[in-house]
RNA sequence: GCGAGAGUGGCGGAACUGGUAGACGCACUGGACUUAGGAUCCAGCCCACUUCGGUGGAUGGGGGUUCAACUCCCCCCUCUCGCACCA
């Protein structure tokens, strides 16, 4: 028996001697081998926010299992971790702490990267890279720099999203009801020159290709095809009344033309002052239009606005019916969509019937809904279903959808309209007013205009030597030595693009870069990300749904057409992890409610914490975080450790057999074994369910606790015990690794449990020797038979009818069916 | 308003293609060991009734299909997330 203080579960010694192993021997790093099936596997890398938190934690560790798991089953396996360095947190505390962004962000990395190495997971850590250093983001110049060539970005003046707080522009992405993603303030609309990526011109694609991401959730999907936004309409141009110009519309419903009565374009448009020139309106109009943009501003988030509008002055004829429509300006429609104007049809469209409602328009209706009458004088709100065509010329009497075609046709024929196809998806912007980021390589000649930078001129890097105030505008923009450049055209004087890359970008691509981190001829070394690319399996939070997964199916897209790569989506499977919550709400240092997992890795081990966040709930749930469950995991691991250190001697010195002849006792370990192997892989293969995998491993602890403890049992044989322990080892070593190779050394294993394959059932083994049969009369269970697994079905009917417990139930009533499902119940019907 | 997901003991969560509802863990209760126990081990633990053998009820609510429903269908309620005047 070995002592108390032999068998004292030592976690902190345990972890930080196998830590060091797998860091000294290089466990997980792994280089491309044409004979090995590889499986890349990558989790959401971290923006280095000073420390890691419940949140890394539990995505860091979904993914080491599985890349423990992929591993012991032969996979080369590449599971890289980096930062996502650039961003404007580092800047905030530049100002705030009088260092350097730079400074701040590499303290952070360190001590973060110390944090997860503590946590033991199976990273490559030859491959670690963070996008701040210029070995990373000068490709992305180059990126950025080839796309201009093929015109797929190019600068505009918009009308962004500026936030006041940031000092920046934000992408449409980044503005959460009408606030900043990062800070929570209000955003306004300002006017701006910025660069933009013609993520539209992919839009079609990305759409299309989420029909083939099989592996992704059908939310994150649906997500993606509501943020694409594709509309299969027409585009119509109706003349303005008394004027050589025309009114250029978008619409879905090219069916319902014939009702239309009047037209309402955006505050915005820029036609709004031609159409009420001279016509005794501007007044009005520009009261209208100017309250409107206000009220925008001011408008809270979830506020829904009463439609009004203000009428220009001007009319439109509609093309097909000659009809006069006068024009209003109206503030429900939006400039940013379609043309910015739209045809109204009052009866077949809720938003226009409520404006007609209100300024006394006339609806006319021209969809005849199947089996209805639909009056336009008393009808109470707009019929938006399909129908048939009434009142509507020639096109009268056709379906709705016929009709679209036709009506679009016709158009097109008369030459004032077409098809078109709109999408929501809006170009990216990419310009950031800030200097924690790449900088965007171009420059600006007098002479010449906007010019790239040359290739040969890369990377632009960042200057270090700089000074903020506290302003928080960027120092790059009243830098002149880094402003002050030569136009690579005439050799004159030209600036430099002071304006730097939104982070987005780094992250839309250090997935390609993990595959050839050094290589330094290129972005990419087409060898290697051929044979590591796509991703099989990526894993990160719900909350970059859109955001960063569009980005980064736009660039392998962009990527692949610059040839670097010839695949067309990165993410082969995606697992989207649900948030950390305690007491009810997510962790927050606002709400005071945040675990910090270095101080749980101090008191309880890297195991533990690892076990607990996989244990409480399946990865794709919520998890409520339980600083007693935490406990539970804890008693686990020392329950286990005890047990087998209790044995290890025995293990150590004898290489046992399993016998032919078993006892009961042993038999039904034996089994349970070989059962819990079969549960183990199954849950891990199919759907990531680690929490029901733990609790099957848990059941054959208890078991072993069971038959070591009765004394009256017969004894188990020892080699089936071994056996047991040797699977609990194996099919516990990708959630709790330390422990698990220590006990693994300890039973006299040489080689580490990393290195040892993942253990295969014998389906003989795991079959049940006898089945409980459920015996139902009615459908209310009365009894259970045991039977053994080959039993014929008569007899089982047989055995059933004759069950003491059954005859209670069926005496004097006659059996009217008996049911037999196998190997599970039979259910007598009376 | 639209779209998606979810509602199961005191709690986190199990339940394969319809077939024993509540695995496993937490909390709780009792016992053993003990100077002590907040360690460990064993046992109990959905609710109600009970002659302790059982009986009835129960998976948000209501209805339906079926020999059989947490699971399938219809209606309703609640919660979470996403989108939100997209023409």
């Amino acid at each position: 028996m070995a002592s108390a203080e032999h068998i004292k579960y030592t976690f902190n010694a345990i972890e930080k001697k196998w830590q060091k192993k797998w860091h000294s021997e290089k466990t997980f790093s792994v280089t491309e081998d044409p004979d090995r099936k590889k499986y890349y596997l990558l989790e959401m890398f971290p923006y280095p926010s000073g420390r890691i938190h419940m949140g890394h934690v539990r995505n860091y560790t979904i993914g080491d299992v599985i890349g423990r798991y992929k591993r012991m089953q032969g996979y080369n396996v590449l599971h890289p971790m980096g930062w996502d360095a650039f961003g404007l947190p580092a800047e905030n505390a530049a100002i705030k702490h009088n260092t350097h962004p730079a400074t701040w962000t590499f303290e952070n990395i360190d001590y973060m990267r110390q944090q997860l190495m503590r946590m033991g997971f199976s990273y490559d850590w030859d491959r670690e890279l963070t996008t701040c250093d210029p070995d990373y983001y000068r490709w992305e110049q180059l990126f950025f720099i080839k796309l201009h060539e093929k015109g797929l970005v190019y600068q505009k003046v918009t009308t962004v999203n500026w936030c006041e707080t940031c000092q920046t522009v934000l992408a449409n992405e980044q503005v959460i009801n009408d606030s900043c993603w990062r800070c929570d303030n209000l955003v306004l609309p300002q006017k701006m020159k910025g660069w933009f990526f013609k993520i539209t011109d992919y839009a079609e694609e990305l759409l299309a290709e989420c029909e083939n991401l099989k592996g992704w959730p059908e939310k994150v999907l649906t997500m993606q095809r509501n943020w694409i936004g594709k509309s299969i309409g027409a585009e119509i141009d109706f003349p303005v009344k008394g004027s050589d110009k025309s009114l250029k519309i978008f619409t879905t419903r090219p069916d319902t033309i014939f009702g239309a009565t009047f037209m309402s374009i955006a505050p915005e448009h820029p036609l709004v002052n031609d159409l009420c020139r001279g016509k005794g309106q501007e007044q009005a109009v520009h009261d209208f239009v100017q309250q409107t943009i206000i009220r925008k501003q001011r408008q809270k988030p979830d506020e829904e606005i009463d439609k009004e509008g203000v009428f220009t002055g001007s009319f439109c004829i509609n093309p097909y019916t000659g009809d006069e429509l006068p024009v209003y300006a109206a503030n429900f429609v939006l400039m940013e969509y379609g043309t910015g104007a739209v045809m109204a049809v009052p009866a077949h469209d809720q938003r226009d019937y409520e404006f007609a409602k209100k300024y006394d328009i006339p609806i006319k209706g021209v969809i005849q809904p199947e089996g209805q009458n639909l009056n336009s004088d008393t009808i109470e709100e707009a019929y938006e279903g399909p129908g048939t065509l009434v009142n509507s010329g020639n096109f009268s009497g056709m379906a709705s959808d016929p009709a679209k075609t036709a009506i679009t046709s016709y158009a097109e024929q008369k030459g004032f309209g077409k098809k078109q196809i709109t999408f929501r998806l809006r170009d990216w912007g990419v310009s950031r007013q800030r200097y924690w980021g790449t900088p965007i390589p171009m420059l600006h000649c007098d002479k010449c205009g906007v010019q790239p930078v040359p290739e040969k001129d890369l990377p632009i890097t960042l200057p270090t030597d700089v000074q903020f105030d506290e302003t928080g505008k960027s120092p790059l923009h009243s830098m002149e030595e880094f402003y002050k450049t030569t136009c690579p055209v005439c050799g004159g004087e030209a600036r430099r693009e002071t304006d730097t890359f939104d982070t987005f970008v780094e992250s839309s691509w250090y997935f390609a870069r993990y595959a050839s981190p050094d290589y330094q001829a290129g972005p990419l070394e087409s060898k290697a990300v051929s044979y590591w690319l796509p991703v099989d399996q990526y894993i990160g939070g719900v909350e970059h749904a859109i955001l960063h997964l569009l980005y980064a199916r736009f660039f392998t897209k962009i990527m692949r057409d610059l040839g670097y790569i010839s695949i067309g989506e990165p993410f082969e499977n995606l697992l989207t992890q649900g948030m950390v919550i305690k007491d009810g709400a997510k962790m927050s240092k606002s709400k005071g409610n945040v675990v910090d997992p270095s101080e749980l890795v101090e008191h309880y081990g890297a195991d533990t914490v690892r076990l607990f966040s996989l244990f409480a709930a399946p990865p794709e749930r919520d998890l409520e975080w339980s600083d007693q469950g935490v406990e539970g995991a804890y008693r686990f691991l020392t329950r286990v450790f005890r047990y087998v250190m209790d044995k290890s001697v025995t293990f150590a010195n004898h290489n046992m057999e399993i016998p032919k002849e078993l006892n009961e006792a042993s038999r039904a370990l034996h089994r349970k074994t070989h059962q819990t192997i079969r549960k183990v892989s199954t849950d891990l293969k199919n759907d990531f369910h680690f929490n029901t995998a733990i609790s099957a491993i848990m059941e054959l602890v208890n078991m072993l606790f069971a038959q070591a403890g009765g004394e009256a049992q017969e004894s188990v044989e020892p080699a089936v015990v071994k056996e047991a322990v040797k699977a609990i080892l194996l099919l516990l070593s990708p959630m709790a690794p330390h422990i698990c190779e220590e006990l693994w050394e300890r039973t006299g294993h040489s080689v580490p449990i990393a290195d040892t394959p993942w253990p295969e059932f014998d389906p003989e083994a795991a079959k049940d020797e006898e089945l409980t049969i459920v015996l139902q009369v009615n459908g209310k269970v009365r009894s259970r038979l045991q039977v053994a697994p080959d039993t014929a079905e008569d007899v089982l009917k047989e055995k059933a009818v004759a069950d003491e417990k059954i005859q209670k139930f069926t005496e004097d009533k006659p059996i009217r069916k008996i049911i037999v499902v196998p190997k599970k119940l039979i259910n007598i019907v009376v």
